[in-house]
DNA sequence: CTTGACCTTCCAGTAACTGGAAGCCACATG
DNA sequence: CATGTGGCTTCCAGTTACTGGAAGGTCAAG
């Protein structure tokens, strides 16, 4: 099959298909005589766990691993265990993140009238100025 | 001040502040005879508010339109507040996001034994293969 | 005058694609 | 057979927000 049905059977454009190859995450495809990517059942299986990786937040560097782990019949499955669980701590490190900023914001958004008069406690806080105590003239250094 | 002192004020590094200025988010700082920029205690109060407003995950552009908020004295707090509320809605939806892979991960994670055998869920999983699943045979399009 | 820290510009690279241009291939129709 | 349409090809550029590094100018101290 071209790589436009290898795309619409795998969910993943066929420029990305491309792109993978571009990078190593695949192998390149066979081509036509006209000079046309062919490609297989296997070769859409593959795209198919490349794409739920992905789905998954891995980086391409990780499917890179994930998929030599897949084709290794001798892995270990404390291996493929250990990505994972990297992985998973990555997302908690930026869930963390997020749900600090979000509460950061909600203060913000709450305090804000949200009107036509310009005093805004989301601009105030942005810029240092702690409008609750306007008798600290001084500056701390910043290190 | 020079570049390097605004930074250190600034808690910015002086590529990023060079960055900013290349991109149009602070005006170009004025020069000394030397061609080195000139800082001073305004502009490093511009850095720090970009700073705080980039910690709070708001994009360049739209710290462009803060800083923009910021200077005009006659703004609506309302126009702040949408921007700040159209923020929140952007990381909900990360949040949502983020969450939603963690509880699959952890699914997975969960039934890997993680030892030197090579049979492994997770690696099932993402092949597609639906594995021995006592209560739920079924599984749902990724998409 | 020389050293070393700090500054300058410009180019390239990062992650993972995506858009678009220019041009070839395949097939159906007139 | 010519032509039109759609799919395919490659390659370049742009996206986000910087960051690293090279080559070279400036400045204060010794």
């Amino acid at each position: 099959m071209n790589i436009g049905e290898a795309a619409a059977l795998s969910g993943l454009p066929p420029k990305t298909i491309r792109y993978y190859e571009s990078v190593g995450l695949i192998e390149a495809a066979p081509r036509t005589n006209g000079g046309y990517r062919s490609y297989g059942d296997t070769d859409v299986q593959f795209l198919l766990f490349i794409r739920r990786a992905r789905g998954l937040g891995f980086s391409v560097e990780d499917v890179a691993g994930l998929l030599a782990l897949y084709r290794d019949k001798s892995r270990a499955s404390a291996d493929v265990k250990a990505l994972a669980l990297r992985h998973r701590e990555r997302i908690d490190g930026k869930v963390a993140e997020l749900a600090s900023i979000r509460r950061t914001l909600d203060h913000l958004i709450d305090k804000c009238h949200g009107d036509e008069r310009p005093e805004c406690p989301i601009l105030d806080d942005l810029a240092g100025e702690h409008y609750a105590r306007p008798d600290d003239g001084r500056r701390e250094p910043a290190s």
